[in-house]
DNA sequence: CTTAATCTGTAGTATTCACTACAGAACAAC
DNA sequence: GTTGTTCTGTAGTGAATACTACAGATTAAG
């Protein structure tokens, strides 16, 4: 589900043309997924956000689970992969961890909509007839593991961390620190708190040697 | 949502007895809740589960959310009341964190649900009218919050930990390590792996001094 | 113009949801 | 036995769900 065309696209349709801007609409969605998550946010509550009809929506987005997963997508593109970059630019990588959860603390926290990671809590708790969707989710929050683990590999190829440093589980561990910070945001706390909880993560990296 | 009979109740009743046990009942509804979560457990997958019919659950539980409430409870007390507890009684308090997670570990790949903590899955990304419930379990999220603050002032109180230690923000943090883990038990990390992953959170305390 | 293609709004579809009306069954008290 | 009370199974309630049939509207192409 990359296949996202994220137009400015003019389409050189024949019929009649679309009457709404598709990317602001998906924005919409978005912001119903985010808030409510994949199930409990109803078709109609996102066609009223996106101010169409659902005919028009099934027309540009083929379904529900189809539209989820391209507004999770276009989340991914607007709000993480600046930060998930960034983690490979800092060359310390004590200094990149600090600054990617400092960074995560105010994604989870984005006014846009204060409730933790769509990645993490959208899809959680879908009835039986939406695992496609779940496992797609799931998939995506693997990636996070593979780009720590990533990331710590570096840092001990640069002499920064101990070659027997045990990657694979203290990239979990990272993973385990990052997604409990979608479930405190969501449970209300402000940015200051969870940032002090973000400043906490670089501590799980063996100490400097 | 304490005011649980959990008998053995022999309830003097005079009318129809009750053709099945309630707590046998309550632990196949805790059985469904927890690998399905609140919402998408259906009343009709739980009666089947219970082994009864709609109106005997009505009638023993009086609707979905107390059902859903009293089962919490039930896990709580089954499951978790005994590792807090263990937490205050191990008066080393780094051995009593590090005890702490690695019996989280456990919980929560329990085989009898290996999904993760109820409390912190089981409501999340519920609809706008099953508020009710959902804000019952955030309340029981933070109580962890504060179990672990205690457990940290002690050890301050015991010279364990230096007296600068913000209580506040690491409890936070620990609660989030926790919380974190439950998704990556949802996620498939086998026992082994989870156990790994929850050794690292002592870490999160102050080097020892 | 006509024709073909696409989109849009109205008004539905069938299905599932939590929950319950009702009548009969099973008990205690009398 | 009768009466009163509570539970149970059948069979349903209205409401909400994701999704769509269809006709009219709007465009490009010929």
């Amino acid at each position: 589900m990359s296949n996202v065309a994220s137009s400015p696209s003019p389409p050189p349709s024949k019929g009649r043309p679309r009457g709404f801007d598709r990317d602001e609409a998906l924005t919409r969605a978005l912001d119903v997924f985010w808030r409510r998550g994949y199930e409990p946010a109803s078709v109609t509550e996102l066609c009223i956000a996106m101010g169409i009809n659902p005919p028009s929506l099934y027309a540009a987005f083929g379904n529900k689970a189809k539209l989820f997963l391209e507004a999770v997508d276009f989340y991914e593109r607007t709000y993480w992969s600046a930060t998930w970059a960034g983690l490979e630019k800092e060359p310390d990588v004590y200094r990149a961890i600090e600054a990617f959860f400092k960074a995560a603390a105010g994604i989870l926290l984005s006014p846009q909509a204060p409730c933790g990671c769509l990645v993490v809590l959208a899809a959680i708790n879908v009835s039986s007839d939406s695992t496609e969707v779940s496992d797609a989710i799931k998939s995506l929050r693997q990636v996070s593991k593979r780009l720590f683990a990533q990331r710590l590999k570096q840092g001990i190829k640069d002499g920064q961390l101990p070659q027997k440093t045990d990657v694979k589980s203290l990239a979990a561990t990272l993973s385990t620190m990052l997604e409990g910070m979608s479930i405190q945001a969501r449970d209300g706390l402000v940015h200051a708190e969870l940032a002090r909880v973000a400043s906490h993560a670089v501590r799980l990296l063996p100490p400097r040697f």
